[in-house]
DNA sequence: ACCTGAACACCGTTCAAGT
DNA sequence: ACCTGAACACCGTTCAAGT
């Protein structure tokens, strides 16, 4: 009877599951933030205890690199197969991509680490490959090219998603700037003179002017062949 | 009588201080690792509780910051001011601020945060300024570009240091190879045919074509004037 | 002003024991 | 094979109280 009744008031506890895991994560991970989605957390709101996760998942860098497979299908790969320039295409899959990223601070230090490899993943480096294909670049130089420009962007996502979103953080650019404006133009003459320069800008301008340093760069640079 | 011994048998505990704590904090990285600089662990080292720290570092993210500034001042700046060719000289530089943040794996990812401000990091800019000049690449233009050369530079030693120095992250590089090895020729026909390509290549040509490309974009492409 | 003990609120991971 | 309770070995940070 009482147990009847407790089936009645919740629903049987499902059974664990990688991806049942994973969906609970991602969701635990749009409420909180990554940093919360804990083995302990998770497993809270799997009903479970956290020794319980283990079977399915390695540790936690297993889990949060799943968990940005999972978010890497939120990137939009569309102009890959579209018309028009292709270097603009290829920063608009690079800005999707890094969209993701920066909606979840935390993401984007896991992705540096953690790199996915399930199939919303390959579909990425798939379409940036299909981009550089249009832009005639020879395949091996693409493939080393593929890495850079998603190394580019995890890594601007990485410092620019935990600064703009941790608050305690904020104070770490001040820092900079006073450093900057500050420089001895006796020891940094160079510094001094550029102060300006070197905070100006907003992130949106230096992002651009960094995809078309690489984009530019990867046009013209030869790779050495294979060894 | 008994506290004149004891002040005999060790040295009287020297005040705390912030170069102090630094100096500690280094030590015990050099010994065991960034992970493991933790308040407590440091604390311990300097025979107090976690609490009497916070009096001279902010908290866990400051007191890294400062561990970087010190370790920045091994990198090797004298080929600034060298002879030879302009490019040779930057990468020599950025491969000397590599080489520092690959010895400590955890201290690169800590780089991508916590941008250190002191005299040691002020220096490292200036010297990549003055090889731009070298250069003729305009003054606004190298205050960018300095730092696109610094971001790359950390995000490669952050991603390389953890793959190479964490055994568990081995298994990483494992999993992304099967994964481009076993991707589909119907879903993935570039990833397959590009396999080898993505693979291949020792990290020191990589790298090597990393900075050429960067550097051949950062001739080549103009920085809108500021704003 | 500086320092501290103690507490609060957490972590990841393992392992023996159960089903 | 899967699941779990309990334990081990840690964390950062705050704060009232002392000197």
């Amino acid at each position: 009877m009482t147990q009847v009744r407790s089936r009645r008031e919740r629903p049987a506890k499902p059974a664990l599951s990688r991806p049942g895991i994973v969906t609970a994560a991602v969701a635990l991970m749009r409420a909180e933030g990554l940093e919360r989605v804990t083995m302990r957390r998770l497993a809270d709101q799997l009903d479970t205890g956290p020794a319980s996760l283990y079977v399915y998942v390695r540790d936690t860098a297993d889990l949060h690199a799943a968990v940005l497979e999972e978010m890497l299908g939120q990137v939009d790969l569309a102009p890959a197969h579209g018309g028009g320039d292709w270097r603009e295409r290829l920063t608009a899959v690079l800005r999707s991509y890094l969209g993701v990223l920066f909606e979840h601070p935390g993401l984007a230090r896991s992705a540096l680490v953690a790199r996915p490899t399930g199939p919303n993943a390959l579909a990425l480096i798939e379409s940036l490959l299909v981009i550089l294909e249009d832009g005639d670049v020879p395949g091996p130089r693409a493939a080393w090219a593929v890495d850079l420009l998603l190394h580019f962007a995890t890594a601007t996502a990485a410092e620019q998603s935990t600064r703009t979103n941790d608050p305690a953080m904020g104070q770490q650019d001040e820092d900079m700037a006073v450093a900057l404006r500050s420089a001895s133009p006796a020891a940094y003459p160079r510094i001094s003179a550029l102060q300006d320069e070197l905070l100006a800008g907003p992130g949106a301008d230096r992002l651009a002017w960094g995809f078309a340093v690489l984009i530019d760069g990867i046009v013209h640079t030869g790779r050495p062949p294979a060894t």
